[in-house]
DNA sequence: CTTCATTATGGTCAGTTTGACTAGAAAAGT
DNA sequence: ACTTTTCTAGTCAAACTGACCATAATGAAG
């Protein structure tokens, strides 16, 4: 036995890397962390920032350092969790390449500082990166479109909302979270009242922010609540358009 | 440049594998199919079935074929989805092995056949493969663990259910699987009435059952929608042991 | 044949949640 | 003082849910 690995199987080479969907909301949109590729393939286009999976990390833990290396982030402050696996051959022209791509939520990054493959990374809007015009290299845009429906769908069902807001918030600061990422206009009243009556979604701190027009919003912090029950439902709103105005069905 | 994969990277040995946790529901029990292991490590023991990823094909590609393989079956015919990779190091004692796992739902399939790796596939109750005294083979416990609650939470919110009953079926049939996977007991009637009205859930057929004792039941077929809107929660109804449940402010 | 056990199916009813909407409160700007 | 803006508190009807009760349709037991 000459080989730690499976000798009786049909190995081939492969390689194994870990691929960050880092999101935040800034202004009106979903953004996306991309960094521009300093080398072949796809010199100078667009990409998920990732890397390599080490001999002696785990994948969880790959994922934790590509993003402190990426953003100089502590994985521990963001909500970072596996969104699957992709590993079509032919996805990286270079050889067989199987990425695990993982969602990382965190509120208003600073803009990210140089890292190790990064010559430079910037934040885009995450519907301008999935145009197909944009370019996004490897399997990159079907990787970021999962990672979006995996956001919206999350929204509903869990408090990861939280994770876009630096604490304290507002219950309009988590509102606009929903808007930017559904698309749709919510109600700010009935947003108001299914957050605060949902058991240890948010709990206020008692003290207030003046915002530029307005009165004054009181402030929350995250309740600890994981899971949404009931579920916080995007309902028959459409998305897309519409965004301004109260429905108006007829 | 002397090898088609990455030159610039810290390569090392590593082996790609799909692993199946293939559920259905027979008799009372969410059970799992297992395969005893022809060879070490873990010659003897229990595992997931499963296998190598080969060069020229993509990951749904291995976990179709490996379905095939193991029991015969056509994936297209079952629900078919990924459910997250491993790959610690060590996970594997032969050497570092990523493994992406699937999860197969289908309705109470055949004695399986003998596969290729599979000396003999039986049935297991997932409860009983995730006593710890079972014994499953590498991280598999883990994944079945979290299969387990991947399933319980699509029951929710997707109609996912009805890939494990046979069509024709009957509303009873469906409500079995509730009951079996979220291990709580659900009132016939409201489950019904939650079941056909919510629209592309079950249509029906026309025609009726018979069963062992009590008035016959109708017949339905899958109703083609995938998301179940508004969801079927999991909450209050208490049954073997009770499992969760804000209820009973009284 | 009658009664019973069993399962299917339909309906009621109160409490909860939701979406649409109205209105007041608290700030800044003109 | 008035307007604009945003936050916050309500109202109201519709929908949904959970807990029931009642009836239908079958086979089995007596």
């Amino acid at each position: 036995m000459n080989t730690a690995v499976a000798p009786e199987m049909p190995r081939f080479p492969v390689s194994v890397t870990v691929d960050l969907v880092i999101f935040t909301v800034r202004g009106d949109a979903l953004q996306v962390l991309l960094v521009e590729r300093g080398k072949a393939p796809f010199l100078g286009r667009s990409a998920l920032p990732g890397g390599y999976v080490r001999p002696d990390e785990g994948l969880d833990g790959a994922a934790l350092r590509e993003l402190r290396e990426e953003t100089g982030l502590d994985g521990r402050t963001l909500h970072l969790a596996q969104l699957g696996a992709y590993g079509d051959p032919g996805r990286d022209p270079r050889g067989r390449v199987i990425t695990v791509a993982y969602l990382a939520l965190g509120p208003d990054l600073p803009v990210p500082v140089a890292g190790t493959d990064a010559a430079d990374a910037v934040w885009v809007p995450a519907d301008r990166a999935l145009d197909p015009g944009f370019g996004l290299s490897f399997d990159h845009g079907r990787i970021l479109a999962d990672a979006v429906e995996s956001a919206r769908s999350q929204l509903e069902y869990t408090t990861v909302a939280v994770s876009f807001c630096r604490e304290p918030f507002t219950i309009s600061d988590l509102r606009r979270v929903y808007e930017v990422i559904w698309g749709i206009a919510l109600d700010p009243s009935n947003f108001r009242r299914k957050v605060t009556r949902t058991a240890g979604f948010v709990e206020p701190t008692g003290e207030r922010r003046a915002a530029e027009a307005g009165r004054p919003a009181a402030l929350y912090r995250f309740g600890g609540a994981r899971e949404l029950y009931p579920p916080l439902l995007r309902s028959g709103d459409v998305a897309g358009q519409a965004r301004v105005g109260p429905r108006r069905p007829g």
